[in-house]
DNA sequence: CCTGCGACTTAAAACGATTTGGAAATTTTC
DNA sequence: GAAAATTTCCAAATCGTTTTAAGTCGCAGG
């Protein structure tokens, strides 16, 4: 009744039927020429005897695993990364719906990386990966093209044309930010950005001024400064933009970083965030839950970009264009307690640091 | 030169050396009957060739899989936790030397988890197991016990005698909890706990009563709290236990995420934490290390445990008693600057809340 | 000169599925 | 009512390994 390791296989649901083992492949791979009587009695019998298909047998005659591989990144003993975490939930709720699973691996050096890559490629135990933390030049990505092996990568690097890749749209989420911030009523709102050579800092400004102008308020570029990346930048930034003749109640940050900087400042000038001034980052690092008040900002909700980019390296697999697997992605927004409408005018909130200084 | 699918097989070594494959086979799987002639022929075509064996077919032979399975719950849509995050990577750093790969999936229901190790094993995936989060009745236990399949278990059920677990010494690290405390001079000492149907926050509410004990301290259930093992638990906590009339000095959480939360509250009440107050988590979480003050915790090094617990399994899929394989882990206290001695006495403490409310 | 014994190798049989090329049986077509 | 077309199923080949049973070959022993 059972194979020789415990096991039901296929033979042992042929000769329970009758039929060749072939007929039972046909009929659990639903071709149509099988008749309707005996596709039932296979059916049954498999049902009967609680068959499953071997899916190592299964592969080997296919060539297909059905299975997706991750290598991440993992820094010298530094804790890891919860982005990750949510980004491996999503994908493997998506596979769950797909009849795929996820083998998981990890890499801590750039040459260990690759060589896992290869090793999972030699053996065959995977159809495709799912790349994270790109680069703006990543030899993964290199080597995974010239071996012609799909992969999905998650970000871009500098010449993103020729390879299937998921990232966040920046322009259009600043323009959402914009709005936000215009919906509750704020009329001047300040940008702290990042250099000019970072790629995504350019396309934040792009998107802050494309929607103050969908908003129809005035482009004033006083408005806009560039710092470094880092809290020090945010607390620079922020002194800077409140330093104005008419200071934004409302600092849109194109990181994280700066809008922790930027709150402390706020703070040590005895404003109040959230109330008369409003700060916004972008990121959704968890560390800005932690700060006071909790840092409104937006996120790129690691879950679904897990599940978009299992079905897109899916589809690559099966065939598709990588160079037609390109999607931007929004980022939504997570509130906090850094926003809330404007309770001063800029003239008020100008007096108000005067008094304090 | 090559297979039809384009990767180099078994067959393309054979006939360059002019050898059966199955004497290439016997090269790479070390056997000793083997002339050390052609034993360094097949090896030097198996490097210029660079053919790996594929994983599929040695798997279909040998009805081993070399994958590890891990199912990992995942809740109504709260965000990854980052134990697990840890404890995988733990598990696949060990993996790495082991030349074996681990599957991760997810469940979002008890059901939900049984069906998909159901067909993992169906379909022959995995060759054991790593069971997580473990409960005091846990149906998956029961379950594999039944299907006599390979797992191990992080943490123990109720009646942990008949199969193979890893856990940490609960007990014995919040009786040195209550000790630490006890020792820097805390005389009234609160405990945070979660729901009792998870055997782990049993055992750690019995590891503070112990503590309290042997310090001859008096029992009272009143500063024992139970709440759900999460940031707002521990708010709720720490309000419940700060607001008897007469507070403890001193809060013992079973998580860093209670702890955290208790922390938020104790800020939020005007109290300085480490000083006014000395709060305790377990878990040794990296976000610790960044709330305000640092967390002091106890930590089972969640990487330890994964590679630990990996091999353990590994062993049970090689033949070994899993009875035989139950290992207990003891938790370092990591200090931060959460705890201290206290600066106030209850009553003084009491009064200080009273005026602040 | 045969026999037996190590020391090596090989050919062939698994492992458990899918797929291919037919072959019966049945139905349609003229 | 014979030829052609359809439907339905089967046997065998195949995927890339490992393992088993069976040879070779040279050499020592009788």
């Amino acid at each position: 009744m059972t194979g020789s390791r415990g096991s039901v296989t296929i033979d042992d649901v042929a000769r329970h039927v009758g039929v060749a083992k072939g007929t039972v492949s046909r009929v659990l791979n639903n071709y149509t020429d099988i008749s309707p009587a005996t596709r039932e009695r296979i059916l049954k019998a498999v049902k009967e005897l609680g068959y499953h298909p071997s899916s190592t047998a299964r592969s080997l005659k296919r060539g297909r695993q059905d299975t997706l591989g991750i290598v991440v990144p993992v820094g010298r003993g530094r804790g890891a990364d919860p982005f990750l975490a949510e980004f491996i939930d999503g994908i493997a709720r998506a596979l769950d719906d797909l009849d795929q699973d996820l083998l998981v691996t990890t890499a801590h050096s750039s040459h260990h990386m690759l060589e896992t890559l290869e090793r999972l490629i030699a053996r065959r135990k995977v159809d495709g990966f799912i790349l994270t933390r790109t680069e703006v030049h990543d030899p993964r990505i290199e080597f995974l093209q010239t071996r012609r092996f799909p992969f999905v990568a998650h970000g871009r690097t500098s010449d993103p044309s020729n390879y299937a890749w998921l990232d966040v749209d920046n322009e259009a989420t600043f323009v959402e930010g914009v709005e936000h911030l215009v919906g509750m009523g704020h009329r001047r709102i300040g940008f702290i950005g990042g250099p000019r050579d970072l790629n995504f800092a350019c396309q934040r400004r792009e998107g802050y001024r494309l929607g103050l102008m969908q908003a129809g308020l005035p482009a004033d570029t006083s408005l806009e400064v560039e710092e470094n990346l880092t809290e020090e930048g945010g607390v620079e930034g922020a002194r800077r933009l409140l330093g104005l003749r008419e200071p934004p109640t409302a600092l849109l940050c194109a990181t994280d970083a700066l809008a922790i900087g930027a709150i402390r400042l706020c703070r040590d000038l005895g404003l109040r965030v959230g109330e008369d001034v409003t700060v916004i980052g972008y990121d959704g690092l968890p560390v800005g839950a932690y700060v006071d008040p909790p840092l409104t900002t937006f996120s790129q909700s690691a879950q679904a970009a897990g599940g978009r980019i299992a079905r897109m390296l899916i589809d690559v697999i099966e065939g598709a264009k990588p160079a037609e697997r390109q999607e931007l992605a929004k980022a939504e927004l997570i509130r906090r307690a850094s926003d809330g409408p404007p309770e001063k005018t800029p003239e008020e909130l100008a007096k108000m640091l005067r008094r304090s200084s």
